[in-house]
DNA sequence: TTGTACGCGTTATCAA
DNA sequence: TTGATAACGCGTACAA
C-alpha cells in the first residue's frame, strides 16, 4: 500500500473550488437575492407552482442552475414530513440474495425519488436495536426489516409506523403490519427429505443462531422431515455461526475433525446449511482433510446463490425466491407510498429445491 | 405468490397503536412541556451539556426514554451542518467486492455514530448523475465514488466538497481530491501475460463499457501485455456489456456461436472478463454449447469471488484488493471525519493473479 | 442553573 | 402574481 500526499492541481479546478469554498451554500433565499424577488416566490418557481408567471418562473430556474443550487433535503424533510426515504435492516448484506432484493427496490423505488438506505444487523439483536433507532431518526417513510428475534423489544420499537413496515423472513403473528413471508421450515424440510431419501440418517446442521427466527424455522423444517422419516435427530448435530460466510463453515468443520485419527468426533453423512456460502465452506474443509463431495460428505445449501451451480460439484441447495421477495417488496411499497393504500399486505412465498450434485445417494449400487 | 389481507391483530398492540397513532411523535418540546422545564434545558440534558444540574439531566433522560423520544436527525443535520451521513456511490453493488467495501465501511463508521448510504450507478453517466443530485441534496458529511466516466461534468458537482470526496478505482488527475486508486492497468496486464505466456494468442476481451475508467484501464493493461509479447490484438476482439452478470456473459457468448457450424464467429482460445460473473457466463456458455473449460476455452475472471475457488474448473482470477479498499477509505474516512485532518490521501493499491485452473497450457505436450 | 431568541432551508397560508 | 410570515425540531449565544 502506497501512501503519497497529492500536490499538483490542474488549473481550471482551482477557480472552480475557490468559488464554492468562499461562496456560501446556495439555497433559495440566496437565488432570492440575486434576483432581487422574494424567496417564497423562488420556492414556488422551482415547485412548478401554477401561481407564478411563467417569465418568473424560467428566470429562477436559469439562475438556480447557474449559480449550482441544490435543493435541501433536510430542510424539505422537516417541513414536509416526508424524507423520500425508505429504510432497509437485513441481517447479511454481503448475501448475495438479499444485495439484490436491496438493489432492485432501491433502483424502482428512486424511480419515484425515494432513497433506499441499508442497515446490517450482523444477526445481533443488539446491532438490530442500534439500527432500528438509527433508521427512526432518520424519518423514513418506510421501513423494510428482517428481524434478528421474536423477541418483542425492538419489534415495538417500530409499533408507531406498522402501517410504514415490512417484516421479511419469518412471520410475526404479534405484529399487525406487511409481511414478506418466505417458508423457511419448508425449505429446511425439502433439503432434510433430500438427504433422507438419499439414505443419509445422520446430518449436522450449520446455521445461523436459532434466536434467528428464520434460522429457526429452518431447523423446524428439518426436524419435521426426520420426524416424518422415523429417524431420529439429535440437537447437538445442530452448529450455529454468526459468520455466515466460507470461514464460517469451514471453522465448524475443523473444530470438529480430529487430525489424529483423520475422522470427525461426531458421525455424519450429509450436511446441511443455512446458506449456500456455509456450504462452501463444507466443501473447503472436506478438500483440505482429503474428503470427497458428495462421495464422503453430501452437502445442501440454501439461497441459491447463482455461482453455486458451477462448483465442484454443483451445489445442491434451496432456491430463495429472491425476485418475488423483491417484487412482492416493491408492490407493497407502490400501493403504500404511490396509491395511498391502507391495507396490510402478506405475501407468503414458497422456496424450493435444486437438485444438483452434492448429494450422494447411499442407496445406488456401487 | 399468495396475497392475503391480515385481519387478526392481538389485543396487546391495539393499545400501543392507538397510543403512537393519536400522540404527536415526541419531540423536546413535548418533553419540556411534560416536565414543565424550558426545552432549551432539555436539548442541554439530551446532549450531555455540562451546565445542566445532574438532577434535572437524570428527569429528562428517564423522561425521554419514557415518553419514546426519538432525535430528529434532520432537524439536528439541519441545524448543526452536519448529517453524520456518509454516502457511497458505487457502479454495480452486486459485485460482492463493493458489497463487502460498502459493508465495511458502514459497520465501522457506525461505531462513530455515521451512517452510510448506498448508491448504484449501474454503469451509466445518466444514473451517476442522477445519483450524485440526490446525494448531494442529502448534505452528507463525505462521498465515495467509483467513476463512470472521466468526463468532468458529472465530477464538478462535486468540486465543492473536494476535502471529502474519495474517488475510488482510476487515477482521475484532474481533481484534487483523496482517491483510493486500484491499478486495474496492471491486472489487465497479469491477466494477458498470463493467457500469452500459455500460448493463447487470440484471446477475446468481454468487459463493462470502455467508458468506465476502470474498464478502459483494464484493456489498457490487455493490450500492453500483447504488445510487449509481439501479438497483434484486434479491437473487434473486445465486446462490452452494461449488464455485468452471468447472463451478461452469456450473451455475449452466444452472440457469437454459430449454431450451424457448431463454432464461434471469430476464433479464439481465451476469454479475458472484467469481473468473475461474467466469467461464469462463459462457463455457462462453454456447458452449454459441448465446450470445456480450459481445454477448449480458457477463462481468466476478476475481482476473485469467494466462490470461484470452488467453481469447475477452479477459475484463475484477478484478485481484487478489497480489504485494502476497505482499509483505505476508513482510514481517510476517520482522518478527515474524526481528526479533522486536512491533507489530502492518495492510496495506490494492487492487484495480483490468483492462479488456479481455468488456463490451458497449449505449449504442453498432450 | 435555567429560559429566551434566533437561525438552519424549506413549504404553505394568507395578505397585498 | 408576488411577498411576508409561521412552522417543522433542534442547538446555542446570551440574558436572567
Amino acid at each position: 500500500m502506497n501512501l503519497c500526499i497529492a500536490a499538483d492541481l490542474p488549473a481550471q479546478y482551482i477557480h472552480l473550488m475557490a468559488d464554492t469554498a468562499s461562496n456560501k451554500p446556495v439555497t433559495i433565499k440566496s437565488i432570492a437575492k440575486e434576483l432581487g424577488i422574494s424567496f417564497s416566490t423562488v420556492s414556488k418557481a422551482l415547485n412548478n407552482n401554477p401561481l407564478v408567471k411563467e417569465e418568473t418562473r424560467r428566470l429562477v430556474l436559469d439562475t438556480a442552475k447557474e449559480m449550482g443550487y441544490t435543493p435541501n433535503s433536510l430542510a424539505k424533510g422537516l417541513r414536509s414530513n416526508s424524507t423520500k426515504t425508505i429504510a432497509v435492516i437485513f441481517n447479511d448484506i454481503e448475501n448475495p440474495a438479499l444485495t439484490y432484493i436491496f438493489r432492485n427496490i432501491s433502483i424502482e423505488m428512486a424511480n419515484h425519488g425515494y432513497t433506499t438506505m441499508i442497515f446490517d444487523s450482523q444477526f445481533s439483536e443488539k446491532q438490530e436495536l442500534a439500527n432500528i433507532l438509527t433508521v427512526l431518526s432518520r424519518q423514513p417513510d418506510f421501513v423494510i426489516l428482517e428481524p434478528t428475534t421474536t423477541n418483542p423489544e425492538n419489534l415495538n420499537l417500530l409499533s408507531g409506523i406498522t402501517q410504514k413496515l415490512i417484516l421479511q423472513g419469518a412471520r410475526y403473528e404479534s405484529v399487525n403490519c406487511h409481511h414478506v413471508h418466505v417458508d423457511y421450515a419448508q425449505g429446511g424440510y425439502m433439503a432434510a427429505c433430500e438427504m433422507l431419501s438419499k439414505g443419509h440418517r445422520d446430518c449436522l446442521v450449520i446455521t445461523t443462531p436459532l434466536t434467528i427466527p428464520i434460522s429457526s424455522q429452518f431447523v423446524i423444517g428439518i426436524k419435521r422431515a426426520f420426524e416424518e422419516y422415523g429417524v431420529p435427530f439429535h440437537d447437538d448435530m445442530i452448529k450455529d455461526t454468526c459468520n455466515s460466510s466460507i470461514m464460517g463453515g469451514f471453522q465448524i468443520m475443523n473444530e470438529l475433525w480430529d487430525h489424529e485419527s483423520g475422522r470427525f468426533s461426531v458421525p455424519f453423512t450429509g450436511v446441511l446449511t443455512f446458506d449456500d456460502t456455509l456450504a462452501h465452506g463444507v466443501y473447503k474443509a472436506a478438500s483440505q482433510f482429503g474428503l470427497r463431495v458428495p462421495e464422503d460428505i453430501s452437502v445442501i445449501g440454501f439461497d441459491d446463490n447463482p455461482l453455486s451451480a458451477f462448483s465442484m460439484p454443483p451445489l445442491t441447495t434451496i432456491h430463495l425466491p429472491r425476485e418475488k421477495m423483491a417484487e412482492s417488496c416493491i408492490s407493497i411499497l407502490n400501493a403504500v407510498l404511490l396509491e395511498n393504500r391502507t391495507d396490510t399486505c402478506v405475501f407468503s412465498l414458497e422456496p424450493y429445491l435444486v437438485q444438483r450434485s452434492s448429494v450422494y445417494n447411499l442407496y445406488k449400487k456401487k
